[in-house]
DNA sequence: ATGGGCCTTGCCATCGTTGGAAGGTCAAGG
DNA sequence: CCTTGACCTTCCAACGATGGCAAGGCCCAT
């Protein structure tokens, strides 16, 4: 089975199969003599597992945990769980502060009239954040300046 | 004013200033003899209605769109209201998408025993999503091949 | 044998941000 | 004057996941 056909089987792009392998997460394909990677209804099988953790958000280093344990038949259900929590904790976290941002937005755009006039509060309030609409800023991006704070989650995006 | 007092001021990370100030999102700066950025307080202004733009989750882009607006004392206020709007849906769409997987996440975790024992609906579901826990994948990560499928919005995040 | 479709590798771009190296400047203290 | 340390400069690389392109090889059908 070649490599397109692997993808269209599991759903995984050509591209990101040949990603996945170079960055280990799935181990090298087989080869054909003529140097074409070579897929078995198992590869696709596993290529299908990276696929729908993909779409259910889990970053490859967390798929990579997932799969070691996929594999593994002495496993622990709750290490699995372990990710599938802290994965929802992540989701909610960035959920929330996403819900916050469009609040505050939609605040602001509602109150801008949205006409052939200049003034507008959405512009008045990011030079300026007025109390009700600033909050706490939450930060997503970091320290201020150069000299780091530190190591902090990788934040996918 | 260095551009670590500047970048304490604004909020924004030395770094990013220069950063923002190579791809034209701010004008260049003034220069010390020595060759050392100089910043004024109005320009710290400019920094800050940027880090604010940023704190609400616009893009680079997005907020070189308001920053010209902002300058432009005959603007109408239905184009900033514009890049707001379509701001605050690319969030809602984000959120949708991330609530669903939490909530699938959410479903197969409670079905998980979360012990010694091996058994896990996660990784089950993972192997051959079920029928409940799948629905439409929704694909956040494009096509299944190679041969592209035309430009998509860029994504952040 | 020729063409089209697939495969290979490799490099570049994205987006926003951080990190680091190598070197110049400045102010304070010996 | 010299050193030290904190700051500044530029340039380069990395992150994560993906798409795109190009040059060349392979395979099959006409």
């Amino acid at each position: 089975m070649n490599i397109g056909d692997a993808a269209k089987a599991s759903g995984v792009s050509a591209k990101m199969i040949r990603y996945y392998e170079q960055i280990g997460l799935i181990p090298p394909a087989g080869r054909t003599h003529a140097g074409y990677r070579d897929y078995t209804e198992k590869d696709v099988h596993v290529l299908r597992f990276v696929r729908r953790a993909r779409d259910l958000g889990f970053s490859v280093a967390e798929i990579d945990g997932l799969l070691q344990l996929w594999r593994n038949r002495r496993r622990r259900s709750a290490d699995v769980k372990r990710i599938a929590l802290d994965h929802i904790e992540d989701l909610q976290r960035r959920i929330a502060d996403m819900q916050e941002m469009a609040a505050t937005l939609q605040q602001l755009a509602t109150c801008c009239s949205g006409d052939d006039r200049p003034d507008c509060p959405i512009l008045a309030d990011l030079e300026q954040p007025s109390a009700a609409a600033a909050k706490e800023p939450k930060r997503r991006r970091g320290a201020v300046d150069d000299r780091g704070v530190g190591k902090r989650k990788a934040q996918r995006g």
